[in-house]
RNA sequence: GGAGGGGUGCCUGAGUGGUUGAAAGGGAUGGUUUCGAAAACCAUUGUGGCUGAAAGGUCACCGUGAGUUCGAAUCUCACCCCCUCCGCCA
């Protein structure tokens, strides 16, 4: 959500970031609403001070007589009470659904762009695998490997699902225990979170709203949303609190299982593994102080490249144009892992600066050291590593001419092997 | 799932339908004292909306939402959450 007062003076800006973000509200409407609103509760409010005087005359008052007739005016004056009180209350419902169609707006250096062609390659890093024999495609190596089955998958849950299978599943926790091994040293909290969120709270984050709502699955008996990403846990975990600036940044991994309905993506990478309703994520998330978000953004992007690069995956940084943030954020960046079966990259982490977008929804303020004033904090959110597209990366990267899987030097030590041998089929 | 108990400020914890935004204690912050500290003493200590240049004015908020009333933390109803016991269970 944006703040209003911020709107009311700067029209303008609003409606050239929605704009820029592909995204219609009637700016206009909404503040026609907002001056309405304000003129209604104005009215209620001197309605109700005077009340609150007669009220304390009445307390005062001895004379029975006096009080009769002072209970009788109020009477009266409350017959417009009604009418008011229901005024205000149309112009909040649409007031606020008004509010929450307004994404966060892009911030000044993010390229304006439609989609995602417009999206900026930053750079290029690693050495592409030079292979001396004809490539296979990830799922053909699993299948010879035994590492991920999707036809049962299929039997026993649909499509978009998998099992990951022997060492695809050590690889796994190895990919676990790396990850939260290095990024505790750099001040991340470890969490595992609750992966249904009530309504209110999924809301909070952000991506509920327009389409978005139709990727999350929901539990209609128990009122509750499956996490499409730690990341939602991460950011309600702290919704209504007052946090201390000495605790800023607060930083956050969060391991979780990740559902997602994928509904919008028919007939769109159906083979695989790549896209599914179900994977882990280990998600990195940061509260920090409003002037050091874009820092901790930088801070994100560097953590992703050097996870990528110690796992030796070639891959690109892309900066993502306007058109392509999303709702909740400001600023974001993906990286893209080259998946050789493809001849291209494709998408494995995201890092984005929400500002101060989901604090405001969630409330999530800090209080200064100097001022003793309470603030908005700002969130950052970050991919550590998507297991499952980590795991198509290395397998097709690694892949050897003699049929076998290298594993990555770093990951040795979390693994009992160093090499995956061909398995007979079953 | 069954039975009971409870949600009040940073925390503990009072609160008879009428100056109760809320006692008291603790904590925190500032000050006095001190070479310094502790102790003691004094003072301060909620958030948000509207309005205003500001001072201020005003409204709202005691789990949430409705209701009764001239007036609700206090009464009524619904919901949510937490705790205890029993049952079930990884």
């Amino acid at each position: 959500m944006l703040d209003i007062k911020f709107i009311r003076n700067n029209p303008n800006l609003v409606k050239e970031g929605c704009q820029k973000k592909q995204v219609e509200v009637d700016i206009d409407q909404l503040l026609e609403i907002d001056r309405k609103k304000r003129e209604t509760l104005q009215a209620l409010e001197d309605m109700r001070a005077q009340k609150n005087k007669a009220s304390l005359e009445i307390a005062k008052t001895k004379e029975e007589k006096e009080k009769k007739k002072i209970i009788l005016q109020m009477r009266e004056l409350d017959r417009n009470s009604d009418r008011l009180t229901n005024n205000l209350k149309n112009f909040e419902t649409e007031f606020k659904k008004l509010m929450l169609q307004i994404p966060n707006l892009p911030l000044e250096d993010v390229p304006t762009g439609k989609d995602e062609r417009d999206n900026v390659v930053l750079r290029e890093v690693g050495e592409k695998p030079k292979f001396d024999f004809k490539p296979k495609d990830y799922m053909e190596i699993a299948k010879n490997h035994d590492l991920i089955d999707i036809e049962r998958a299929a039997k026993t849950s649909g499509s978009r699902f998998g099992f990951l299978k022997r060492e695809a599943a050590f690889l796994e926790f190895a990919l676990i225990n790396f990850v939260f091994e290095n990024l505790n040293k750099k001040g991340f909290i470890p969490v595992i979170p609750p992966v249904m969120l009530k309504p209110e709270m999924a809301k909070g984050t952000g991506y509920f709203e327009t389409t978005a709502l139709d990727e999350a699955y929901y539990l209609a008996k128990d009122s509750l949303f499956l996490i499409g990403t730690s990341e939602q846990s991460l950011v309600a975990m702290h919704a209504n609190e007052v946090l201390k600036e000495s605790d800023l940044p607060r930083r956050y991994m969060g391991f979780s299982t990740c559902f997602r309905r994928e509904a919008g993506a028919y007939g769109k990478d159906t083979k695989g593994i790549l896209r599914v309703h179900q994977f882990d994520k280990i998600e990195m998330f940061s509260l920090t102080k409003p002037e050091e978000s874009k820092k901790e953004l930088q801070f994100f992007l560097e953590m992703e490249e050097t996870l990528m690069q110690a796992l030796k995956i070639p891959y690109r940084v892309l900066q993502i144009c306007t058109g392509d943030l999303g709702f909740p954020a400001a600023a974001k960046y993906d990286i893209e892992a080259w998946l050789p079966s493809e001849n291209r990259y494709r998408e494995t982490h995201s890092t984005s600066n929400c500002t101060d977008y989901q604090s405001r929804r969630l409330d999530i303020r800090y209080k200064s050291h100097k001022t003793n004033k309470l603030s908005l904090v700002h969130t950052v959110n970050g991919t550590a590593f998507a297991i499952g597209r980590i795991l198509i990366m290395l397998i097709e990267n690694y892949q050897q001419k003699d049929g076998t899987i290298a594993v990555p030097d770093v990951l040795q030590k979390y693994l009992n092997f160093k090499t995956i041998p061909q398995k007979l089929k079953e």
